[in-house]
DNA sequence: GCCATGAAGTTGAGAGTTCAACCACTTCGG
DNA sequence: CCGAAGTGGTTGAACTCTCAACTTCATGGC
């Protein structure tokens, strides 16, 4: 007995993944355009620019940036090369990684953020009153609130 | 001058990052551990099966499911090889194709349609009252515009 | 009619993601 | 202590997507 969607509900998950598509569509080739990496790449830089001398544990950041395991590895590996992150042992935990921002990374995400946050504003916030975007967020949160 | 996020829409602007990392994941994995096939082949198959005769030409498929041309080959490539998907030539434009949704391919559709449905519900509409689905919509489709 | 231009689709290579193993190390029960 | 189970992270293969050619066919101006 499947509880189909009605038609509201069919509208507003319709809308929402044309907003999906449109939105990733325009961040990721706008930040591949002038910055030359993914937008997934590019949230790694931020939460490393945000934490304690720009460097966390691996799986700290994967759930900061919201990635799998797998999915980090394989970006820092592509950042390492870049020489935007470092990977340094953790001294507490053998097992453990952290990940470096360095100093070639923070220009990389100083010169990318100006077109990106750019780029939000026209995809997103101009499109929207103050008040949506309230409701925006809450939503949101309530979306991304982990008990699935 | 870059006009950055204020404090209002950087919430809002990341709560509808982890949203939408929340549901690609949670939508992608339920449907290929069901069904087999990812979220966007899974829109192919509804927009063919809603169109008249259960096919349209290639790139109104791309079109209405949101999709580059490009994407669209490679995935009708892979459906067709699945027999869900069949091609024909275009009688009134010999550059044209038509997909064709087969009955393989309906059927497919409509054993992994429950599970979906139910996950999306579980994800998004368990989540929302009836008054934020309203809200979601209308910020969907701002979103969604063509304008950028 | 012809040619330039443009539209419809396809293709192959490169890049990112996922999934399932896998290794190294830590923790916990006995 | 020792072994079992769990955690942290990596790896390679398979898959999907993007981007930039490229082919084929339609169209509009001359």
């Amino acid at each position: 007995m499947t509880r189909w969607l009605d038609e509201d509900e069919q509208r507003a998950w319709r809308a929402l993944l044309s907003a999906i598509e449109a939105l990733q569509t325009g961040v990721d080739a706008q930040l591949q355009a002038e910055a030359g990496m993914p937008h997934t790449y590019y949230e790694l830089l931020v939460r490393l620019s945000e934490a304690p001398d720009r460097s966390r544990r691996m799986s700290a950041l994967a759930d900061a940036a919201g990635s799998s395991r797998s999915r980090l590895s394989h970006a820092v590996g592509q950042l390492e090369r870049r020489g935007w992150i470092r990977r340094e042992t953790c001294p507490t935990d053998r097992r453990g990684q952290i990940a470096v921002l360095t100093d070639d990374g923070y220009a990389a995400l100083e010169q990318a953020a100006p077109g990106h946050v750019e780029q939000v504003r026209r995809l997103v916030f101009d499109r929207l009153t103050a008040v949506q975007v309230q409701q925006l967020r809450r939503i949101g949160e309530a979306v991304a609130a982990t008990p699935g």
